[in-house]
DNA sequence: TCTCGGGAAATGTGATCACATTCTGCTGGA
DNA sequence: TCCAGCAGAATGTGATCACATTTCCCGAGA
């Protein structure tokens, strides 16, 4: 097995996305929900080719719903669909993570001020609770469980702004982070990764913006810090085979 | 005829999305250019609603390749899906406006900034060619061939940056301005329109970064003014009837 | 050991049909 | 004049099939 990292298996190799909620609903939302959170947990590697059979054979349905899902997301970004029509999950390079990055720092904390006003009590409670989660995933290391429910803790906030505008950017950007984070928690495992919650739910409670905005923004640095200190050799994109291409 | 503006006209009515380019490809691919450009030029108004029989009987297709259109579409913003899984072009409010625009001001300066670099000879004098075409549509008065110049010009700065990060984002908000600014521009004409871009191009030449950016800036400010000071009264999203609350 | 074909398998695309749900418009009654 | 109710039309969804293209796999040849 001579190939290199994070290049894709051979096509056709079923991928396991089950997810246990979302099951209401038309069957093309559901295969949609499922596929999406297995990206975000970064549960299907970035470079792994998506078939639709094989996604359908997976999950049990036919190729008709798993096809507007596997559209859906490819239109969020999550997917990519190359020349030859065929799609994987994007890989990651320097300047992709770094516009990534960027757009994040400009629209979450932005986000989050948005939303401020309208947390109220019972949506505090539910952060707190998911702050916990986070905390005894990462005490049992497991990397899925935090990232799913960091996904979980920041749009907690964000989609209490009932507007579904910065929301649906955001959720795009989380979706081509997913599969890359994955990977870079799977070489540092999670004794690298901190809680830094506690000072947005601080901010919350006081009702401070600023503060908010300044917590969000640390958060993301932070994640990106730990890439740059760790992973400093990112996948060169210009290597990729002709039938890679965008389409 | 007692219906309010904006109100949707009954379902069923074609909506003719015709645009003489983007031929080649899958059927899915053309039509979801033809209605993103359809949407973009605003060519569809808000609240009308869009059916996939209907859309399919008036380009010439199957059902088949605008199912995949629209799920791609309303992916993207450009359409909203409500409860009853019917699919409309969103409804304009104050509040999405807000971030609609705030989004913009926030995005488009700094993908305009890390698209200078790759702004060569060939996409400045495109650059100018579009900017002519601006100028001529605008003396005749054509307020579709004015948006889609102002987006043409727009995203030749910006896809000038070969990644595929910022450049959706953006896209995805035009797409949801477009058939709003078309309303707009109905009642106004393009007599309140002002060509802004020359102090774009002035900044691409000078390679001022800081200059483009406040250019880009100005030019997003200033359309937002021109909403606020001609339609104050934006429809409110209250009273909207139930079956219209997003899925 | 490596390279080049060639047949078989797998892929995405599009069309058509059936079905449950929803909307529309008319009719009846008060 | 208004409103409830019903029949017919229209809608989105999902399944299945056919087809062109691409990819994979294995063996022949150097």
């Amino acid at each position: 097995m001579k190939r290199a990292v994070d290049q894709p298996p051979p096509l056709g190799t079923t991928v396991t996305v089950d997810d246990e909620n979302a099951v209401d609903g038309p069957l093309h939302d559901q295969v949609y929900r499922r596929l999406r959170h297995a990206l975000v947990t970064g549960r299907i590697v970035p470079g792994r080719a998506v078939t639709l059979r094989g996604l359908a054979q997976s999950l049990g349905v036919s190729p008709m719903p798993v096809r507007e899902a596997i559209r859906r997301v490819s239109a969020e970004g999550g997917l990519e669909v190359g020349a030859n029509r065929r799609v994987w999950v994007p890989a990651m390079d320097g300047e992709r993570f770094d516009e990534l990055i960027r757009a994040r720092i400009l629209l979450e904390p932005e986000a989050a001020v948005r939303a401020l006003p309208h947390i109220d009590r019972e949506r505090l409670e539910r952060l707190r609770d998911i702050d916990d989660s986070i905390d005894v995933a990462l005490e049992r290391g497991d990397v899925e469980a935090y990232m799913a429910g960091n996904h979980r803790f920041h749009f907690e906030i964000y989609a209490a702004n009932p507007s579904r505008v910065l929301v649906p950017l955001i959720e795009s950007l989380w979706l081509q982070f997913g599969p890359f984070m994955r990977s870079v928690y799977g070489r540092l495992g999670t004794v690298a990764l901190v809680d830094h919650h506690v000072d947005a739910l601080d901010a919350i409670i006081a009702h401070d913006a600023d503060a908010l905005a300044r917590a969000i923004r640390a958060d993301i640095m932070e994640g990106m810090e730990l890439i740059a200190t760790s992973v400093l050799t990112v996948p060169a994109a210009a290597d990729l085979p002709e039938d890679r291409r965008r389409a």
